[in-house]
DNA sequence: TCACGGCATGTGCACGGTCACATGCGACGT
DNA sequence: ACGTCGCATGTGACCGTGCACATGCCGTGA
């Protein structure tokens, strides 16, 4: 039966058509929610769909309407890896999914310029139509201006600076508040391990850590610039050990605070007893460090959710909104397309929590 | 000068012909490398693309050709955000974009199938020509099946069982030598904490434990079903410390491994002297846990590119040597279009490496 | 009764590439 | 000297959709 309408090809809308009996056109409404479409009409489409299997060809739709449905995500390969751009790539996909777009990661060397360049320009080629940057961001804006690539973008985690497209994770809050709190442990001599400078989050949690501890009247010392690796912690925290004129250390992510400890074990001294210890993320692993690590919390797939509304909202609901007045229903394939596109998201900064476990306590003395 | 050509659209082959004093077609050869143009010609037309900023629209070209030149990853969402699938994940995205390839992730919920199911459609309706599999992979072959898609696809990290689709760290020699390493240290009451049943490196991490355990002739107990994270590995080891009848354990991954080392700490008790334990992966984290864990490197990028060459190997590589017999060239964009695709790739197995560190030691009777 | 407007549907073209098939021209063998 | 071949290039159709613009029909108000 439908053996017959096998000619190599995926069926198109015309072989769809044609055994339904209407034109190309009628059966190019069915996919798109056209309103006036007699309902007899649109099932009997629909049958012929799920006879033939038929799935519409992304390309052919992408020519015509000039929109490719592809948000890009540009990451820095360092970083992806790390559990917090991960949970936030993972839910960018998954908000984008829904909103029947897709994703496209390109991986870059973020010391890199060319890299930058060119995983830039990958994704540019496909016509994407917004992009997510998870990377050292100054470097990336330079380069998009020089490409002059336009298209809406979201940085990850920045800070609140510029509102357009900055959604934020309020990096500073969690700074202070995981300042403050060594801060009312009785600590005055505290270290702050900051990320690399070009990122963005790096030195929003700096300006925190510097705000709160000049708020509190507490004499500051240089930020140490890290990298946001463990081995780096390390390193850093045997050298500092060398003097020890200080009670605790704030490192800018959890991985660099895990560093620390080891090179603190290492030098036979105790955590928190002789130094306290506290990082920021709260990976799932850092529950299990030892001792338990004290950090901040933040909620890294809520920040990719609202990255995608942010991003697909600015490209899609005007449009989408003149063109039906009641019907959301999107631009999704016939079969699919569930639910409402997503809400206006919230307030727009995400507040962190601070995690108090083991790591922080009182200074000695 | 360039003014006069804007029209708002991006410009097509068409206007870079026009200015270029040819015809569309020829434009066309350049952009696809074909040998019998003359190098005026081309280079005629390669100064109008580059004056025009000219990019070849995807779309277009995957209309005509019926090739995406996309490859799909499908990836367990709780996986996706550790270290190895991670890093196997950019290595993957990395040496496509070196073929000319782009990618596209769907994250799925492992447990749910009707998240398999979506996952794989939404793929597939992008017209995926390879998938890498990264997940639970009984049920997603299952619904691959049932949808009916047919593309090239391999499992990231399988067993050497089928071995037209898995292209394999070897799994087993890997668990054999830290199971080994555990014997060898005079241990003969050994646990094994494996990863869920249904993945198959986890069964295969399984496997290597037994192989090597009725190998030496250490009696075996049952392995112990986990699910990778940490927060398992401690309340397994919460469990086993009740009964305390083992002095090592090998987790088959390294959080777990860092959740077992917490559960040993709180009970007042020392890794490795009281209990020794061992890993999988070597994350980067593991030299820094307290104390630096024992455990089996994989290389995770190297992986990941040979996913890349294994899948590109299938679906490009005939064509491609057919076109042309010297020239390798591929067929990315006349800019860009850098090295040579990817070498042979080597012999098929990547072997795992053990990396002691200071979590295994001889049992303390 | 008829013009008119809205609904349900159809017709043809455009999107930006590639492919199959010309075409013109110079070199070469017989 | 002429047919033939290969190179360099051009012409037109086609891929599967969506859009602008008909078209026919029915209900409605003047």
């Amino acid at each position: 039966m439908t053996a017959e309408s096998q000619r190599g090809r995926p069926p198109s809308i015309r072989d769809v058509a044609r055994l339904a009996g209407v034109s190309h056109q009628t059966v190019s409404r069915v996919l798109n929610h056209h309103p006036s479409i007699r309902p007899e009409t649109k099932q009997r489409v629909l049958d012929v769909m799920a006879e033939l299997q038929y799935t519409p060809n992304r390309a052919a739709r992408a020519l015509v309407t000039h929109r490719s449905r592809t948000l890009g995500i540009l990451s820095a390969s360092s970083t992806s890896t790390q559990y917090g751009p991960a949970s936030s790539i993972a839910a960018i996909e998954g908000a984008a999914r829904a909103a029947g777009y897709w994703v496209s990661t390109a991986n870059i060397e973020a010391s890199d310029p060319a890299s930058i360049a060119d995983g830039l320009a990958h994704l540019a080629a496909q016509g994407i139509e917004g992009l997510v940057v998870i990377a050292p961001q100054v470097r990336v804006f330079d380069t998009l201006a020089q490409l002059s690539i336009d298209v809406p973008y979201v940085t990850l985690q920045s800070t609140g600076r510029d509102p357009d497209h900055a959604l934020s994770v309020d990096q500073i809050a969690g700074a202070r508040l995981a300042t403050r709190h060594l801060i009312e442990l009785g600590h005055r001599n505290i270290y702050h391990l900051t990320g690399p400078q070009d990122w963005i989050e790096a030195e929003a949690r700096m300006r925190g850590f510097l705000e709160e501890m000049s708020a509190q009247d507490v004499p500051t010392t240089a930020p140490i610039l890290g990298d946001w690796t463990a081995d780096f912690g390390f390193h850093v925290g045997r050298e500092l050990l060398r003097v020890r004129d200080f009670t605790a250390i704030f490192a800018s992510n959890d991985q660099m605070a895990l560093g620390l400890m080891h090179a603190i074990h290492d030098a036979g001294l105790d955590v928190p007893r002789d130094v306290s210890i506290i990082g920021f993320d709260d990976i799932p692993e850092a529950a299990h460090f030892w001792p338990p690590l004290t950090t901040v919390r933040q909620d890294f797939a809520e920040l990719g959710r609202r990255c995608v509304s942010l991003l697909i909202g600015d490209a899609d609901a005007p449009s989408e909104a003149a063109a039906s007045a009641g019907g959301p229903g999107g631009a999704g394939d016939a079969g699919t397309a569930p639910g409402e596109p997503s809400a206006p998201a919230g307030p727009k900064t995400i507040v962190p929590e601070l995690v108090v476990r083991a790591s922080t306590g009182r200074p000695a003395f």
